[in-house]
DNA sequence: TCAATTGCGTAATGCTATAACGTGTGTCAT
DNA sequence: ATGACACACGTTATAGCATTACGCAATTGA
């Protein structure tokens, strides 16, 4: 899959969740994009929920906040499908840390299966302390 | 360390989750307690701190709801300090499993060591649908 | 007894998310 | 072309979740 063309409010959202230190909260975004002429918490989720359905965008369900996907910031903007994100959140300095390791998928698929439970989608969130923040 | 003795409304709160079916969010469990003397939100969440802090019980991030801890139901009322604990939640019936694995602990702890992060909080919370949901 | 701690009650407020309505625009089969 | 449809957008109102601030009462321990 390609990530498709982003609309004007799409990419406003984008825009500012990739040139953020940490993680947005909706209305955040809101209050930064008033200036382009955003006027409503609607406005914001939609963009939203299209740019996490492209994959551009990722939601930290501790923190009910967004970032953008890591993953791509280097690369061009072809859609990268990953498997199980997981996110190290820094409570001091706010910083998020994006990473994926296969065998923590592998290993929480057999769980599950072991359980009969079909997964749609897995939270992984670590808050903690980073490197700088000890 | 041995569970402490729980006030009126912490006793209060931990029977209505021990006895729901499903995760109750806090306003949820206002209006059932309502008949018991509860006015406010802050009644629950007052309580609801006090009983994370004493594992009895948990938060799902992903649902802004509680359940009471399963490990605790088939044993006395001793605190079992559990490490990370997960959680398959049913979209189809809303019913809620915890469950552990330790090798998953180890898996994650040295992912986290090699970022030089320190751990103070794991959320790991699976939505899917469960064998009777499918 | 006095001070510190802890829990409780109430009111007000703030933050997060969605529902419901209508508008405009582009696509596409007829 | 024209109608049907899908989709993004804008606005208002509302719903749902959580905390701040203040004061009182009971408990504990010096
Ligand atoms: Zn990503
Ligand atoms: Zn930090
Ligand atoms: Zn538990
Ligand atoms: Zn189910």
């Amino acid at each position: 899959m390609v990530t498709p063309i982003l609309t004007k409010n799409q990419s406003l959202v984008l825009d500012a969740l990739a040139h953020a230190e940490a993680p947005l909260s909706a209305y955040t975004i809101l209050d930064k994009l008033r200036d382009h002429g955003f006027r409503a918490p609607l406005q914001v989720y939609r963009a939203l929920e299209k740019l996490q359905e492209f994959g551009l965008v990722h939601r930290l369900e501790s923190l009910n906040a967004f970032v953008a996907c890591a993953c791509r910031e280097d690369h061009d903007h072809t859609h990268h499908h990953h498997g199980v994100t997981m996110f190290a959140i820094c409570e001091g300095c706010g910083q998020v840390t994006e990473f994926h390791d296969t065998g923590m998928e592998e290993r929480l698929a057999l769980l599950v299966k072991k359980q009969h439970f079909k997964t749609e989608k897995t939270t992984i969130e670590i808050r903690g302390h980073c490197q700088n923040c000890v």
